[in-house]
RNA sequence: GCGCCCGUAGCUCAGUGGAUUAGAGCGUCCGGCUACGGACCGGAAGGUCGGGGGUUCGAAUCCCUCCGGGCGUACCA
């Protein structure tokens, strides 16, 4: 990346000046460059002069000094100083060009960086209790999650996706029982949702099937094996439903570990052991807590009732031993905003169990609210008026929901509007994103018939104001990967792509490809290479199809 | 009460590890098509960045405080 290279220039700058006594430093103040807001401002700018400037130098003159120690190079075309000290780098076209070389050619990887390398990351994400379906709040949750990972996937980590299925307690228990009433009503038998029971419609459907499924041999049964015959398949049939609800979302989890595996190898007593060794665990009022106010908490946490059953703290614990023996270096989880109260006692958890919890990132992801002709729809599983991922996708379909759950920062709340989403015309960025991409196939797809080759395309053809942005925007690819996956942040990918299509659709208007002058319809081709290129990279991170045409 | 998130253009939202004149999409208004896909392009209007204080040469961005909205505050997660 050019930057790389312009900080180490800066560096030796300071270097130099700091030796010969041009400036007086303290500490080697941090070089960074960002892009200037106006193109008058040359293509890279830096303060460290205002940096170093800090004990009461002049900026300017530090600036003057940095520009002389500067060493040369063929990428920087010239160097100025602006305002109170800041400098203003100009860059050479060779620097632009590169940039299409190698956002045109697939091998090059462009956009892709190592400085995850050796790093082992679990993302955790969705995770929502099998006791219905999937709603469209575990929808932002898998769109975040996937793009997530493969914005880690693009910076060199290797990455692991995986759900976790709380299907050991007592909300399991919950549903079991209130499929089973939902079971005994279709033989005439009549029952009561237990409080806090599942009300949804889907049980009674999923009631209906079993009943047709097993008849009434389960009438007769005992509520125990009734129960947990109903746990069973209820699970097993939960279970297939989300995988399948995420497969058409276009998102894997490599791993679906069971809550359940954990008290069965004992794996969730030892964890509680392990705490209990640490000194972590204390006896009160019959139950078992974790003393997790000493680590940041703001109370202790029951880990074992006083029933005897374990809470999902304590299975969450034995997971955190399992996740950190299975060798990842960081393990992120994506929560729902609901769960920022269980943080501080997981981060505790951690750190008891002697995990540094530095390695541990719990990202909230807030709600959604579905807006319908103007009216907002309010979700809540247990009163069985979720909005289904499934009934979205059937409605706005997976590209336009994946872009618009990525369209805004984890931390805002999401107003969604179906009509607005489901709308296929321009005024929809997924669309208007789609199409640069279909209409730059459809160009090159005309070059090939005219027999036009990008090979030897010579680059300095292309002079034109809307060239230059399209490769300046180019050019920005490679710093917005890494700085999407940095800050965990996929909309910053998503508003990147959305103005390179822009780019790219000023520079189509202008700039006619397919001519009769050979040389600068080679080059621009190139550049529609590129660009195609970077466009269909992008959404592939997020998860958005590219279509060849539209 | 306490904790977390949010408050930026008419609407939905970026930007928030300080830095040169605060952005996008939609909506509104004006202009441009015998087009390699017009599902487009150009332009305009529109903002005391919730209020107030502070730190700084410089604050939407950091600190304090207040107001408004959401969520949480269980031997549920």
């Amino acid at each position: 990346m050019v930057t790389d290279v312009l900080k180490e220039m800066m560096n030796a700058a300071l270097s130099a000046a700091a030796v010969d006594g041009a400036i007086a430093l303290e500490a080697m103040p941090p070089v960074e460059f960002e892009r200037p807001r106006k193109r008058e401002h040359g293509d890279w700018s830096t303060n460290v002069a205002l940096a170093a400037g800090r004990g009461g130098d002049n900026p300017r003159a530090i600036a003057q000094a940095l520009i002389d120690r500067l060493p040369p190079s063929d990428m920087v075309e010239s160097v100025e100083i602006a305002g109170p000290g800041f400098l203003n780098f100009r860059l050479a076209p060779k620097w632009l060009h590169d940039v299409v070389f190698r956002a045109s050619d697939p091998k090059s990887g462009f956009g892709r960086t190592d400085e995850g390398a050796g790093i082992k990351v679990n993302v955790e994400y969705v995770s929502a209790n099998p006791t219905g379906p999937i709603s469209v709040v575990g929808g932002r949750h898998a769109a975040v999650g996937d793009a997530l990972s493969n914005l880690l996937e693009a910076t060199g980590h290797e990455v692991v996706r995986e759900y976790y299925v709380n299907d050991a307690g007592r909300q399991i228990r919950l549903f079991a029982r209130s499929l089973s009433v939902r079971y005994l009503e279709q033989f005439g038998v009549p029952g009561e949702i237990p409080e806090d029971g599942y009300q949804g419609e889907y049980v009674i459907v999923l009631a209906r099937r079993l009943a047709e499924e097993l008849g009434d041999r389960l009438v007769h049964a005992s509520e125990e094996e009734r129960d947990a015959t109903m746990r069973r398949i209820g699970l097993e049939r939960m279970l297939a439903e989300m995988r399948a609800t995420l497969e058409r979302f276009g998102t894997h989890h490599q791993v679906w570990f069971l809550e359940s595996s954990l008290q069965e190898s004992g794996a969730t007593r030892s964890a509680i052991e392990k705490l209990g060794a640490g000194g972590w665990v204390e006896e009160r009022d019959g139950a078992r807590w974790f003393l997790s106010s000493r680590l940041g908490d703001d109370k202790d946490r029951v880990l074992v009732r006083s029933s005897g059953e374990p809470t999902y703290l304590a299975s969450d614990s034995a997971y955190l031993l399992d996740k950190s023996r299975r060798g990842f270096d960081r393990l992120i989880y994506i929560l729902g905003a609901g769960h920022h109260g269980t943080v501080p006692r997981w981060l505790a958890a951690a750190e008891a169990l002697g995990i540094d919890r530095s390695r541990v990132e719990m990202p909230l992801i807030q709600n959604i609210s579905l807006v319908r002709a103007g009216v907002t729809v309010r979700a809540s599983k247990r009163a069985g008026n979720v909005v289904p991922l499934d009934e979205l996708v059937d409605e706005v379909g997976v590209d336009a929901a994946r872009y618009n759950f990525l369209n805004r920062s984890l931390e805002s709340p999401l107003e969604f509007d179906i009509d607005l989403v489901k709308q296929q015309a321009p005024e929809n960025p997924v669309y208007y994103v789609q199409y640069a991409h279909a209409r730059i196939s459809s160009i090159l797809k005309k070059a090939e018939e005219k027999a036009l080759r990008v090979q030897d395309a010579e680059l300095g053809m292309l002079t034109h104001e809307r060239e230059d942005s399209l490769m300046r925007k180019l050019a920005a690819y490679e710093e917005t990967v890494p700085d999407a996956a940095h800050r965990r942040a996929p909309q910053r990918l998503t508003r990147y792509i959305e103005e390179l299509a822009t780019d790219f659709s000023a520079f189509y208007r202008d700039c006619k490809v397919v001519t009769d002058d050979q040389q600068l319809s080679k080059a621009r081709l190139r550049l529609c290479l590129a660009t195609k290129s970077v466009l269909a990279d992008g959404l592939s991170i997020l998860g958005v199809s590219a279509p060849e045409r539209m």
